[in-house]
RNA sequence: AGAGGAGUGGCAGAGUGGUCGAUCGCGUUGGUCUUGAAAACCAAUGUACCGCGAGGUACCGGGGGUUCGAAUCCCUCCUCCUCUGCCA
């Protein structure tokens, strides 16, 4: 969430942010928040008050006591019920008002960073660059929901009868391509300096509201009643709450981390002709990664990650292309998201196989993830994360644009991790 | 899952209703001493909010309650340890 303190400073910056994303009536959702936090703060002080005097009748009984003046004491006490009553209400009112400036605080999204462009969705991100060439295929090519079952590699049939649409089956090689996938992804970002972390699937509410998935955005994630714990829609989750409560020492940075973990989506009502296949699933493998950075560096670290997942695609031999999204289309906790497309060369379109964003301290305001500088002050962090890589999508791209004739080719730098060349 | 015990500042560990935001120790930082170091000695050393400041307020696992006053008493939840049961 955003600080009111910034927001206060820097109040046109925050407006002209919001209009980027296309907030309605923006001026007017920063003055309430800033008039909330007036309302706040001048309780705050009423309450301070009270309680500072009743902390005084309370001290000065205990010394009538000690000095055996009981009579002395009983008539002080009588002062105190006002007192009482004022400083319950004061709490009461000031209770109710942080939770209205909380609330609202959780609807407003990050601020847009000054490069990110205006626009209404996906339409108008700007396309940075396009790597590769779009294969050309053999006539009577298939797009990969018609190739998996050729080959007998996924089931879809079978994992509706398991589980329900959306929950695949890998058989097979395709089970070891799964497995190849993740070893290959994990290896590459440990070679870049990733710390390899195994966290729980399952996060509480309070790690939830972390990284910005709570409150408001329950529908995506499946919840479980009788434990109050949620799947995770991905492995930033837990992982980025590692760090919460946490003060780190300045030489401590950065913090690079990495994860694969399956990742749960519900997905409501996102269902249609373009997500058939592999392309929207309600379980599906990703290996994150997570870094953690000082302020000044953070938009270093975000170039750094967008060249390491376009470096993956270019060892496995995928044309892609990066997307700066527009403030329209970007994630509710995002300053600056790009998006990694690879072309999926039987459906012909592109396919979102990474989105890797800096959060800058929207994350870590929530989080309470700050560091101590050298004179011990401190301030909050920057947190950045992405996806290195998404599995389902880019198996569907190797599968389409690899497939021949006689069978599909595997990437080389994959061959190692599967054990076979083909799926023939 | 059942029975019992426990959760206090970076660590360790006092404190069972009244100048306790919290003794002492270790650690850390600064200083004195020393050719240098160690030792010794002196001092500082939690977080957040309000305030220009002086200062004030809150926090002893979380939440609620009793009381003029709660780390201390009561309720509830969470976590850890021991024993019993179950299990990969």
């Amino acid at each position: 969430m955003l600080q009111v303190a910034q927001i206060r400073t820097d109040k046109d910056k925050a407006v002209k942010g919001l209009v980027k994303r296309n907030v309605a009536n923006p001026e007017k959702l920063i003055d309430e928040l800033i008039s909330l936090d007036d309302d706040r703060k001048e309780l705050q002080t009423q309450l301070d008050a009270v309680l500072a005097e009743s902390n005084q009748i309370a001290k000065s009984i205990g010394a009538l006591m000690q000095q055996g003046k009981k009579q002395e004491a009983e008539q002080v006490k009588l002062k105190t019920s006002e007192l009482k009553q004022q400083s319950k209400a004061l709490q009461d009112e000031l209770q109710q008002k942080e939770k209205l400036l909380l609330d609202s605080l959780y609807q407003i999204p990050n601020i847009p960073h000054a490069d990110v462009k205006e626009g209404k969705g996906a339409d108008d991100n700007e396309l940075i660059l396009e790597h590769g060439q779009k294969p050309v295929l053999h006539p009577g090519n298939t797009p990969h929901w018609d190739l998996i079952k050729k080959y007998d590699i996924i089931d879809f049939d079978l994992g509706v009868k398991i589980s329900g649409a959306g929950f695949p089956v890998y058989k097979g090689k395709g089970a070891r391509l799964q497995r190849a996938m993740l070893n290959f992804f994990l290896d590459e970002a440990e070679k870049q300096g990733f710390k390899e972390i195994q966290p729980p699937i399952l996060i509480n509410e309070a790690s939830g509201i972390g990284t910005g998935q709570l409150p408001d955005k329950e529908g995506q994630m499946y919840h479980d009643e009788s434990t109050d714990l949620y799947l995770i829609p991905t492995a930033e989750v837990p992982v980025t709450n590692i760090y919460r409560d946490v003060i780190l020492d300045e030489q401590e940075l950065p913090v690079k981390l990495a994860a694969y973990t399956p990742c749960f989506r519900k997905e409501a009502g996102s269902w249609g002709a373009h997500v058939r296949g592999l392309n929207r699933l309600h379980q599906f493998d990703k290996v994150e990664i997570v870094q953690i950075h000082h302020p000044d560096n953070s938009y270093k670290a975000l170039e750094e990650m967008s060249t390491y997942v376009q470096g993956l695609l270019k060892k496995l031999e995928l044309p892609y292309r990066v997307l700066r999204l527009c403030g329209g289309d970007m994630g509710f906790t995002s300053a600056m998201t790009y998006d990694m497309e690879v072309w999926s060369a039987a459906q012909e379109r592109w396919l979102e196989v990474s989105s890797v964003s800096n959060f800058e301290t929207y994350q870590s305001n929530r989080l309470k993830l700050r560091y101590k500088d050298a004179d011990n002050k401190k301030h909050l962090l920057h947190t950045l994360n992405g996806s290195a890589l998404a599995f389902p999508r880019i198996l569907a791209a190797i599968l389409e644009n690899n497939q021949t004739e006689k069978g599909i080719h595997i990437p080389e730098v994959l061959r190692p991790y599967a054990g076979f060349e083909w799926i023939d």
